[in-house]
DNA sequence: CGTGTTTTATAGTAACCGCTACATATGTAT
DNA sequence: ATACATATGTAGCGGTTACTATAAAACACG
């Protein structure tokens, strides 16, 4: 245990209340005040333990997407590529209906516009989800090259149109839609794979 | 011409230029003092001829679905579904790509989450792009009535799908996507589409 | 010209924003 | 016990927010 005072709050657990109200608001609906009431703590304690704002919805950014992630392992890892598509797109409309959770997704709600002080998690965000795009396109190339894909497909184009739905998904989720509308949205986007 | 002092700026011009801060900056993240910056008029003007942020927000938003209503017009159009919806995948493709405009689509980063002051705001534009997932519909409803798409096919399941990819166009068009990353989820999400 | 009506610019308002100084509490090390 | 190090709660910092009170300016009327 190391010297001084204990810290009297989990970081884990008032993360995942700060995951909560960011994605419920975003980055720059959410407020100090907001933030340290669902976490149980005073500010000097937010600050102490991570920070600032930013700080703060970085860590709680890189845990949501720890929690996504299996997800994302499991439905990539599908022997084929319209499989791990299939799971991906189905997995995520499971995901984004569950009621458990804030509407939407937070790399997505998280900071899509903003004043001038959110450039910098606007940016981040953007990232990730490039970064998320490049995840299937990865798996893509690799169906290509095991022949799995069509010879005259395009991994690149392939991959963005998979990324597009998923964020139109999110989109709509936000909006209130269904798990049985973003089912039908998956379903629909299926049929522009190569079988 | 009424009485008393006349008005010193044009209302439509000033929309014009507060549209473009919504545009960039969402609902939240556009100050009044951004906004009168930009329209080139003194707070007192703005809530004169305005009322408050939020009815300049809608009116700005009016504005903004006029400028488009053309396109959709067209697009629906068109006739056969799978050229309706050709048209307006591709136009939309183009539209978020112009570097005339903002980057991204007011009707989703507009205000996709943030704090409860913006609750109706959210609600607004939710409402708005169910609305445009309903002109689809019809038109592909018609198209169905007119043995234009298959008697199996779903025409709600392919709006909120031909919906979805728009709005993740959106999305990546907020994040930098280029005009021929977004043609391309255009193209290839007509895939999905009876021909 | 004077009167009435509306718009304008100045200069604020109270409330809230992210953030922190400070004193106190609570632990370890000696 | 004493000293040290870190966390905590209170209370409030300067700055920004959306919005407005006020008075002067600019028009149409008689």
């Amino acid at each position: 245990m190391t010297i001084g005072r204990p810290r009297a709050f989990d970081v884990n657990e008032a993360l995942d209340r700060a995951l909560e109200v960011f994605w419920t608001k975003g980055f720059e609906g959410a407020t100090i005040c907001d933030l340290t009431s669902a976490m149980g703590i005073n500010p000097p304690s937010l600050y102490a333990a991570f920070g600032n704002k930013e700080g703060l919805f970085r860590k709680a950014l890189d845990r949501y997407e720890a929690k996504h992630a299996a997800l994302w392992r499991e439905a990539l890892s599908a022997p084929t590529a319209y499989e791990a598509v299939e799971r991906l797109l189905k997995g995520t409309a499971e995901s984004l209906a569950d009621k458990r959770n804030p509407r939407g997704c937070l790399m997505v709600q998280g900071a899509l516009s903003g004043g001038e002080e959110c450039e910098a998690v606007k940016a981040e965000l953007a990232a990730r989800r490039e970064a998320s795009i490049d995840l299937i396109r990865e798996r893509l190339k690799r169906a290509k090259r095991e022949g799995d894909l069509p010879e005259d497909s395009d991994p690149a184009s392939l991959a963005r149109f998979v990324a597009a739905v998923i964020h139109g998904m999110a989109v709509q989720a936000a909006g209130g839609a269904s798990r049985k509308d973003l089912e039908r949205v998956a379903t629909t986007a299926l049929r522009a794979f190569p079988a």
